[in-house]
DNA sequence: CTGAGATCCTGGGGGC
DNA sequence: TGCCCCCAGGATCTCA
């Protein structure tokens, strides 16, 4: 499931593959992922226009257009951005492709069909909701202290909150957790403020540690060019029950937590 | 505001 | 071996 570091991983290879080129023809076979504002319709708006330049926000691929609209797509859990030479077959369950200047084509494929691509105008403001971008200089040891005081929430189930922080994701919020030995089931307002500040700067680590390795592939993640990531070889905790933690040797445990599977040490995270 | 629960989907894993 | 059932899982919406 792509969380930040996929995205990015994404965001990357789109922007060097496909960013300046025209979109001269838009293909939708399942329309509820393609989505538009009201009353305008999504192939018809899209033809003729230019993308800018491809970035991110949160677990959002964000296509800036010349019109001054954009293109963001949430990929949810099996949601691919593929970009491909026009020729040849598209990639297995693409529900929407964009037909590019240079004969190169997006495929926007996914099985589960969760994921959504969605034009959005120049002054909506489609990210509202979304928190603060741990990767950003705003993410502070401070703010980050202000955003779990007083809360009784569990800890991960905070950290899964894209309205607080934007990207994190479930595999990131074990492997911070582990990081920072901090058990996942602890209260936000009572984690101590050396352990705040050993899971900011945990978070902050494994999520550039992930986006130098391009992400982690443990289902089918891809990036744009259909290659896998390589953070699976180097997780602690995340999809490892029953063995061995790096730090103790203790077997790692699965609990569920906020509805979602959740690996950690029993030992060495208090 | 906050949290809990339902919802959307389908491949694949587990059970028999 | 083969078949069927059921579940994971992110964001969004409803409801308390």
């Amino acid at each position: 499931m792509p969380e930040l570091p996929e995205v990015e991983t994404i965001a990357r290879g789109l922007q060097s593959a496909i960013a300046g080129r025209s979109i001269a023809a838009v293909a939708v076979s399942l329309p509820k992922m393609a989505v538009a504002p009201p009353n305008l319709a999504f192939a018809q708006e899209l033809i003729g226009e230019r993308i800018l330049e491809v970035g991110r926000r949160g677990k959002y691929v964000v296509m800036a257009l010349a019109s001054g609209r954009a293109l963001v797509v949430s990929l949810r859990m099996t949601g691919r951005l593929i970009v491909q030479k026009t020729a040849g077959p598209p990639h297995p369950y693409t529900h929407v492709t964009l037909g590019l200047s240079g004969g190169r084509r997006l495929c926007f494929a996914d099985v589960r069909q969760f994921g959504r691509m969605r034009l959005v105008a120049a002054d909506e403001p489609w990210a509202d909701r979304l928190g603060i971008e741990p990767l950003s200089q705003s993410f502070t040891p401070q703010a980050f202290i202000g955003m779990l005081s007083g809360r009784p929430t569990p800890i991960k189930a905070l950290l899964l909150d894209q309205r607080r922080i934007a990207g994190v994701g479930n595999i990131y919020a074990c492997e911070a957790l582990w990081e920072a030995r901090i058990r996942p089931g602890t209260p936000a307002k009572r984690l101590s403020r050396p352990a705040i500040r050993r899971l900011h700067g945990a978070i902050v680590d494994v999520l550039e540690r992930a986006i130098a390795m391009r992400g982690t592939s443990v289902d089918d993640y891809v990036d744009a060019q259909g290659l896998r990531g390589g953070f699976q070889n180097k997780l602690s905790v995340y999809g490892r029950e029953g063995s061995p933690c790096r730090r103790c040797g203790k077997p790692i445990v699965r609990t569920v937590l906020a509805q979602r599977g959740t690996w950690w040490c029993k030992h060495c995270q208090k």
